[in-house]
DNA sequence: GCAAATGTGTGCGATAAGGAACATACAGGC
DNA sequence: GCCTGTATGTTCCTTATCGCACACATTTGC
């Protein structure tokens, strides 16, 4: 692994000189054969906060192996609703359907926070894939561990509490972005939840009230992981261990 | 077509002798060349009510094409609570963690009213996916199609209300079973819809007073399908329409 | 510094659904 | 026919959330 870092080092030097590692685990699985092909056909990107890779029935022009930071999917209803169906982090990529023959997106893919990625051209990415069946399986079996997740989600979403929900949301959160510290807002968090705004308000002060987060505006801080680890659904911890046990089960 | 299900026909004589005919479009479409390998690997069942054909974090032993009547998907918590994440009926496959390399299954499929399938042993089916690009295609997309089908209904089941969803039960479950009558317990429905039994006696009352459905011990027959669909939330049409976009867009 | 936009706390009546209980109705076995 | 288990209709109280409103705080642009 610390020599393919390296080989990809190379590859990587960016027009400032600095050099980026690698963090998208999919490209570090890749073997030798497909790496060259594959890591020629990227681009390094800078990713801000809430910028939409993929919206709703739009053709999708890239696709993103993520690198730093994570994506929500969501569904988004005529009336504008959305309910969140997915996080996808740097074990992840954004841009599933191509891999299947499908040109548009059903979903909206937002990143949560700034981030880095490495995009690929959707023309390209169908060319090479014939060619990289390592590449190739390893998109397939993440399509389906996500739709697992979303299931999971989805079960979340219809049967527990917005407290339980969003203490879940904040765990899984966190557990992509690194930081304890979030960039969030109330309105924003609804939309994730599928829920009022003011609903969410109020889920967040018991939250904050028993000293699991604290909340100023646009950030949420996590200050008692356990606690809140307690006042989550067991969907968090079912999800956890899903993705450890679906990425270990291969052929 | 009519040939394909000419040489089909002749492959599933039966011990009785009578003859039947592929209802499953993944087998319909599949050219000549794999065909013939992909069909004497097929085995004729019968599916019956409420038959389990894969459990939560069990083995998958068979993957089934199905033929005639359909399959729910439940994600099922550990308190035994469960939620319908999507509906597979002749068009779909259902096995699909087996072709990318999984051997469990992290949802539980039951069959809803009798139906027919030809099963595949997963040995088999691993075995000849390499040699059938066309049926790998034709499951991978199913695969994603029926991921975007389960993100739709997980809005649905988070946004709407009782009735609304019931209704789009009932329409959906019609459009696949064919008949207006179907075979069904207040008690199940609340599984499919995660909700409370009483919650779904109150809905069905509802549209059974707006004359939309009868209801008689274990049996829903819908008298006025129009009606029902005014009753029911845009998720319907949305979903039919979901399906047929999908299926038509070639890469 | 000020105005405007944005984010948040809070309250309150209305409503959907939870959760439990009980009576009734029907079906199948005997 | 009778008994028993299962399916359903209904009621009542509780709770979570909706839907809306408004005040207040903070940031941003000018």
């Amino acid at each position: 692994m610390a020599q393919l870092s390296r080989v990809v080092l190379n590859k990587f030097d960016d027009s400032n000189g600095d050099r980026r590692a690698i963090g998208n685990t999919i490209l570090r699985s890749l073997p030798r054969t497909e790496s060259a092909r594959v890591f020629s056909s990227l681009e390094f990107v800078r990713l801000r906060l809430h910028q939409v890779l993929h919206e709703t029935a739009e053709v999708i022009k890239s696709g993103y192996f993520l690198n730093d930071g994570m994506c929500s999917v969501l569904t988004v209803q005529p009336d504008g609703e959305s309910v969140e169906v997915g996080l996808i982090g740097k074990e992840g990529f954004v841009g599933l359907p191509v891999i299947f023959g499908f040109r548009t997106s059903a979903l909206r893919i937002i990143t949560q926070g700034d981030g880095t990625a490495y995009r690929m051209d959707v023309g390209i990415l169908q060319s090479i894939l014939p060619q990289c069946p390592a590449l190739e399986r390893q998109l397939q079996r993440y399509s389906m561990i996500l739709g697992i997740q979303s299931t999971q989600l989805a079960a979340c979403n219809r049967l527990h509490d917005v407290d339980e929900r969003l203490a879940r949301w904040l765990l899984m959160s966190h557990e992509r972005i690194g930081s304890t510290t979030l960039p969030l807002t109330q309105e924003f968090l609804a939309q994730m939840l599928g829920t009022r705004r003011s609903t969410v308000s109020v889920a967040a002060s018991i939250l904050q009230k028993a000293g699991m987060i604290s909340y100023t505006r646009g950030n949420v801080t996590i200050l008692n992981k356990s606690k809140l680890e307690a006042a989550a659904c067991d969907c968090y911890q079912i999800i956890v261990e899903q993705k450890t046990r679906w990425q270990s089960e291969n052929p």
